[in-house]
DNA sequence: CATGAATGAGGCTTCATTCAT
DNA sequence: GATGAATGAAGCCTCATTCAT
């Protein structure tokens, strides 16, 4: 009973299983879903094409769980803004500005998460993806229409709404082009977070009241 | 003789072309893109499989073309509203209203317009449905503006995140399932508009305007 | 209209199905089903890969039809010496000679018929010619009953036992090695024969009555 | 003390051997060959995978020895009934009865043995088992022969027929579906003995005779 | 010796595209 | 032009065997 199941062995084992996940999404986020194939994916990750079926059942669930890992981190992103203390609105601007510098900055899987073509099977991650990040906004949604600060609204629409502006302000096809950290890119966030804080109607400051008088 | 036989050649090359583009269209709308193949295609056309090959240059290029002319119907209906007068904040409402409830009839097919998995090289043609939705609705927008109806503000984004807000709300994961016409989907509908409005600072109605007192 | 189904069409389809059975077949009775995968089939029978797919939408299914038509044609030659007139003995003994001599001569395609591992999806095909088989037989012991020539006796049992004897008789391990023509084969065929004979209580004739003499 | 641990280990040695062999045994007993994998026959064992490869050169190797060792246990019966004293014809039908009952009562199995599809390499153990089983037929028949009590014949063949005829009835596509125990099963089985009794050219009992007679 | 993860060759199947008729 | 069968590259997955620990 030389093999024991050390920690090394595990380690090597976890490394792996992780190695292929971050292989996946490495490939995801550089050319798409359509290039990661499960050899590509193999390679990427230092193993042999079967390795990859010791890990996962088929290929269809390696990409639930890229999908799963990789928007999970984004939610808790959000949601730990969401949980923070402080004005609702505050919150609000705050996790678009997040959302938005994050997925700037890698958009090439921001849009596969978000939107690339994949197996019908592997699209239920994806929906549960963009359904968890709905639900951290309306976190938000809620505790501003509890303490006064937004209107009554409909929530759960509302929140669908505030990350569908977001997802087609930076994702899609008006999207700004830069890395998140150009001039262009901040005007578009915080139009996009500005947006949103009217649409939730919020008490928007001073300076965007002036805007409102006729020029 | 001659002449009329080319007419009718003319015609009848027309119509086959025209015949595949609907079956395509078909195909999509009724089981998305995956079932989409050329042969399948062909047979829905009532022509041979190599017949596509005479119309279209590739399978990327004939699905481009779907995409570009059902939605180019959609844009027309926008633009047709945002052309029309009246204020600039009922024509946004009407607007929405009018995608909304020809989303929701035909959800399949809108899906696939807006989200479902296909080659990137079709993607392009998505793309630029999107940008000519965002467009009709920057030019509600843009009137607005103009008119003193809604406060200043970065129009390209704000159209983004309408369309953005109106998509993810009927057809994210958070979408109401019903065909359009039942109660909760027209609840859903007018939360959209209502958002949408409140976002681009329309003037609301005085029953919201009460809603957004302190209770 | 230039591509009518004309009969040389036709012929070439049904040419090109044909080849592909018989050169699976050729394959199967040359070195067995292992050898026998679909690239090497296409290569043999001239065809690309994929037009095996045109004409079986599986690789079972192709070999079900392979061992049908293969079987048939050995059950044909049965059940017309069944359906013949004449003595029940008499076409028993002939069957038994038909069946031996024809299993003789393609050796490694009656294994195979009979014997070889295949996927269970195609075994059914190889169980039907059993069956098959075994009425033909059944049918021959039948009429011998019915006109006293047998004894009453179970005739299903009677006809699986009959196919199995000669089976294993001609196809196993104790089969002679010969091509059908040689000496020792036919003595072995004519001891099979015999068994069959004195099995099913046939009147045996002089000689082998003296044979039953004591020595 | 190391002679003690050299006993443990050639101990240990051996049981892990057996274990992996009656493991392979059940698999194939279970859900035949197919199902049968390395990989499943170590787990069942109690083994690592790798560990299979230390007591047998090949997975052909190893079953050819599941075969063998099962198959042996099946001739032993029959052998031991060929060998004992009394009237042929009454040893013969013990044997037929006794293969019977025990093939019918681990059906699975005794097709694994006898008809179901595997490796070339490992068939050749199949055929040996065939062998021995038809030997051991064929003593009885030579006893009969020289006793009298059957006729003169060609021993070898009818060895491999009975043999036949049996595996035929019992496993074949007629074959009864009963476990070995019900009463259609008894009269299958009883028909088979009584055609090998026939075909062996056994002084039927007077029951039997008088069917002979022209109605 | 035992372990069991890693290996990777090999097989089946799909489907966009081509081309002889 | 139209036809639709033929093509064959490409991708997923399996599993007997190996080998570092």
């Amino acid at each position: 009973m030389v093999y024991r199941k050390t920690e090394r062995v595990a380690a090597k084992l976890a490394d792996n299983r992780s190695r292929i996940v971050h292989a996946a999404r490495r490939l995801v986020a550089e050319s798409g879903f359509r290039e990661a194939q499960i050899a590509a994916i193999a390679a990427a990750a230092g193993v042999a094409t079967g390795s990859v079926y010791r890990y996962f059942p088929s290929k269809a669930e390696l990409f639930a769980e890229v999908l799963a890992i990789t928007s999970q981190r984004e939610v808790e992103v959000i949601e730990a803004i969401a949980a923070a203390g402080g004005k609702a609105a505050a919150r609000l601007a705050d996790a678009v500005r997040a959302f938005a510098s994050r997925a700037l900055r890698a958009r090439q899987l921001a849009y596969a998460l978000i939107a690339e073509p994949v197996d019908p099977e592997i699209d239920r991650a994806r929906l549960q993806y963009r359904h968890a990040l709905g639900e951290a906004f309306g976190r938000i949604l809620a505790d501003g229409v509890r303490t006064g600060e937004f209107p009554a609204q409909d929530l759960e629409a509302g929140a669908a709404c505030v990350v569908g502006a977001m997802l087609e302000g930076l994702v899609g096809p008006l999207a700004p082009r830069g890395d998140g950290r150009d001039e262009a890119t901040r005007r578009v966030t915080e139009a996009i977070v500005a947006f949103c804080l009217r649409a939730v109607g919020a008490q928007t400051p001073a300076g965007d009241r002036i805007a409102r008088r006729r020029p």
